[in-house]
DNA sequence: ATACAAAGTTAGTCTATCCTAAATTATTTT
DNA sequence: AAAATAATTTAGGATAGACTAACTTTGTAT
């Protein structure tokens, strides 16, 4: 079948919706008018659009679903995202914080040709800098690690910080000076009322409990 | 003063303008139709746009100019594209004639974080693939030796190639493989009717006339 | 000087995407 | 189960940037 062309906003659409199929079961218009910064009703005529393109399904008044079609897209965008943010990282020397911003406009304008060259120069990694599996070049979502987010875990356990559940750049500059980022190996010494207390390279942090629910571990040892 | 936000079109009007300003003495609104594949009307209405944003000055029936503010920014979108050019060819191995078109969508998009990244990275560079100045950072236009046209040179000289004046891919590709292209030195045999023979790199070839006035040269003696 | 051609402009449409206000349907509370 | 609330949709409108058709201005050639 022939890729149609879209617009970014069209493309911006289909992405959301993949991304939050991904979190809860079914996809409202009034999430995506959210996460897209539209009114309800642009949902709505955007969604008929899509729906008239047989990119989305669309029941009115229940959810949205991305058609096959409409999943291949999102995952190319998705793809051309998450290389974007790790490219970005690695040769431009962007901050944690600074490269999902430019990553979202740059994701709808790159071309196949340079999508390949930044994946080669990366060597085809299957994992952006906050822990996001990158779709492979046929659109294969990779195998992520067992995660569990880090307020979840019991006293005194070594864990390996995974992916970081939030794309706020307050956030992720605090996470990244604290180094508590993906890759990083972090002992949790307490998980109490007040928060959890950790320790990563030496340095111990006091991690509250709604920042702790935003980093997700996989353990290395109980 | 305060840098207006623009869009991709207006953006392109602009970086056009100053284009055609630098080959003519006046910018007619068919000239602009062309380079920016609309029709003439549209032309007109956009420039009383970029007029009321006091970007661009504009006699009816007369031709257009620049502002200074006007100026810095097709400036700006130029640095972009010529910096994005040479980036593309360098690090993500892009070939001669493909450049062109990547950098012309990317070139609205990137942030001042990216491009100086990548003037960083590219240690600053004067010009770019096809030998066009890259403005500096505070978009100053470098100086370029002085060029002739290839087709103007008498026989028997040494020249090296300093710009190639067009875009055509295929011509592009075409002089990328017989390796006449900015940077390279070549000995000019015999310029008659025919066309112009040159030596590069021990290979020999007859460029006709019409593509001969693309290759500009720098004499590097007589 | 007039007439014609070329270039430029005006007027009126179209499409994409967004918006607000109002109506409808679904869900929750009592 | 009725009322209240929340979510969604419909209706109608705005704006940006393109278009065509028709008109105006400018410049040129006889």
């Amino acid at each position: 079948m022939k890729k149609p062309v879209l617009s970014e906003s069209q493309e911006d659409y289909l992405k959301e919706i993949f991304k939050l199929r991904e979190m809860n079961e079914t996809v409202s218009m009034q999430d995506l008018a959210r996460k897209l910064d539209v009114r309800p009703p642009s949902v709505t005529g955007m969604i008929k659009k899509l729906c008239a393109m047989n990119l989305v399904e669309h029941e009115p008044y229940k959810g949205v679903q991305l058609t096959e079609t409409g999943e291949k897209i999102a995952l190319e965008v998705l793809r051309h995202h998450r290389l974007l943010e790790l490219y970005l990282a690695r040769h431009l020397n962007y901050s944690w914080d600074e490269i999902h911003e430019e990553a979202e406009r740059l994701e709808h304008v790159i071309s196949e040709k340079f999508e390949a060259a930044i994946a080669d120069l990366l060597d085809h990694p299957t994992h952006d800098p906050h822990g996001d599996p990158i779709p492979t070049a046929d659109l294969e979502i990779p195998e992520s690690p067992d995660l569990l987010p880090l307020n979840s875990l019991k006293n005194c356990v070594n864990a390996g910080i995974g992916r970081i559940m939030t794309q706020d750049k307050d956030i992720l500059n605090l996470l990244s000076r604290l180094e508590l980022m993906p890759g990083q190996e972090i002992e949790l010494i307490k998980n109490d009322a007040t928060g959890i207390r950790v320790k990563v390279n030496g340095n111990q942090y006091l991690v509250p409990h709604t920042i702790a629910m935003l980093i997700w571990c996989g353990k290395t040892d109980i």
